[in-house]
DNA sequence: AATATGATGTAA
DNA sequence: TACATCATATTT
């Protein structure tokens, strides 16, 4: 393991709640058996934290949600609906059971030139399932790790990014959470205002 | 074994 | 606002 992965598991390694919004701006890497690879940079995430209704692992451990039981910075992933998956970034330590769902993802201008029609490459992030179809993430993912040399892999915010936060050029909203049915009180959803691939507002 | 339902997307 | 569609969890 590299010193970069090390310091994403660090990185991971605290409250959902945190991580979160700490989220925003980092890039996702998926890498295909091809050597070819999909950059996104993360726009909308929720958190879902142990003693949080709306989280899969409330009640129990089970063999579906015991990824996040696991450590920081391995992926869980769930199909919903019977028809789409959601991509989650397990977060905190060990046995808290705890990970941030990506909701959105934005897509740089010049890729998917050959599959998808450039006028919609703002919307094929726009939204959790939108975005593992995109990805090319299923439930075969589920467990894996990020790491450098692997199918998906984190990078934190790059300077320029991050200037613009700390400037406030950019700046994240705070909201509820979206589609639950519990919880639904709790502000655990952050976005990024000024993006075009936030899935609501 | 049977049933209920969901961290969604799309079309209407 | 309806509904497609199925893995998972829960109930019988």
């Amino acid at each position: 393991m590299n010193f970069l992965d090390q310091k994403i598991i660090q990185f991971l390694s605290r409250s959902s709640i945190e991580v979160a919004p700490d989220l925003i701006g980092c890039k996702i890497v998926r890498k295909f058996p091809n050597n070819r690879f999909i950059e996104a940079i993360i726009v909308e995430t929720e958190a879902y934290t142990e003693n949080d209704p709306a989280c899969h692992a409330y009640k129990r451990k089970t063999k579906r949600n015991s990824v996040m039981f696991g450590e920081a910075g391995y992926i869980y992933v769930y199909k919903i609906y019977g028809i789409h998956h959601c991509l989650n970034i397990v977060t905190d330590l060990e046995n808290i059971p705890s990970a941030v769902l990506i909701r959105a993802v934005e897509f740089k201008e010049g890729d998917f030139l050959e599959e998808n029609n450039k006028k919609n490459i703002i919307k094929l992030g726009a939204g959790p399932g939108k975005l593992c179809k995109t990805l090319k993430i299923d439930t075969d993912l589920n467990g894996s790790k990020l790491q450098k040399k692997g199918e998906i892999n984190l990078l934190f915010r790059n300077k320029i990014f991050q200037e613009k936060i700390d400037k406030s050029e950019l700046t994240l909203f705070q909201t509820t959470r979206i589609g639950i049915t519990q919880g639904m009180e709790l502000p655990w959803r952050w976005y990024l205002k000024e993006s075009r691939s936030v899935s609501r507002r």
